[in-house]
DNA sequence: ATGGCCTGTTACACAGGA
């Protein structure tokens, strides 16, 4: 089984950047982030056209998450509230960040975490306390799922062999001591990163920035990824990063990260 | 040289991204 993340920055611009990688890279499922369309206006005739469907939870302008499949995913649920209760999500589940299905015996979980803008501000609290909520809907689901996967867009390089130039990390957004610390206890409920059982030195990223020709120097970060449970991660053949779609046309900003179980 | 870009919006500059 082939599970893959890709954050596209707007399903519609990027409609055949994605058509045309599930054609060449026929993965059972593809985890999409800030789709960045309502649900009437997905462009869901073309996915089909490649032989997916689509389970989708979006918004207008921002956000927006989407898994494509070729089968029918199972026990389809979206944003925190189904598996930790309203009183606990309060207003999290505004912004549509949470997807999640099932195919065959793997619970599948499609992650935005929020950016969080810039360390202390406004944006950085709700991205903190989106986490903390995170680590409660993860317990939750592992405690009835043991094979669990749990992808995306995490806005967090957890170590400095993630980014090209960890200078100034301690106060960066997406590498401040807080951001690291917090996932790092999110993932102690039991998940581990698949990319670093395969792969171990540094330079490999999934998001460079549009600016400075940041990917032509390989001047990237690596903040999308596959955490696995337990009984997934001893059973995972490989973790790797597609760098080609970010070389593209008008692509992305960032590149799909693709997990064979 | 510490900035450079991109997307969507009842847009015509701005918010948000990372």
């Amino acid at each position: 089984m082939k599970i893959a993340t890709w954050n596209v920055n707007s399903v519609r611009t990027r409609l055949t950047h994605i058509t045309d990688w599930l054609s060449e890279h026929p993965v059972d499922v593809l985890c999409l982030q800030e789709t960045k369309v309502v649900d009437p206006d997905f462009p869901l005739e073309a996915i089909q056209s490649v032989g997916y469907r689509a389970a989708i939870s979006g918004q207008k302008s921002y956000n927006g998450v989407a898994m494509l499949s070729q089968q029918p995913l199972q026990n389809i649920s979206s944003g925190f509230t189904p598996i930790v209760g309203a009183a606990a999500v309060g207003d999290l589940d505004d912004q549509k960040r949470v997807l999640s299905g099932q195919l065959d015996d793997v619970r599948i979980v499609n992650l935005y975490v929020p950016n969080g803008s810039a360390v202390g501000s406004e944006k950085y609290a709700y991205k903190m306390r989106w986490l903390t909520v995170l680590k409660t809907y993860l317990e939750k689901l592992l405690a009835d799922h043991d094979a669990l996967l749990v992808c995306g867009d995490f806005n967090i390089a957890l170590e400095d062999r993630d980014i090209h130039d960890p200078q100034g990390k301690e106060t960066h957004i997406m590498s401040s001591p807080q951001e690291r610390e917090m996932l790092t206890d999110v993932l102690s409920v039991g998940l581990k990163d698949a990319f670093r059982k395969f792969t171990t030195d540094g330079g490999h990223f999934s998001w460079w920035d549009y600016r400075a020709a940041a990917f032509r120097r390989n001047r990237g970060w690596r903040i999308d990824h596959h955490y696995l449970s337990s009984k997934l991660y001893d059973r995972v053949k490989s973790c790797v990063i597609d760098i080609e779609p970010r070389g593209l046309e008008k692509p992305s900003d960032h590149t799909p990260v693709i997990v064979e179980l």
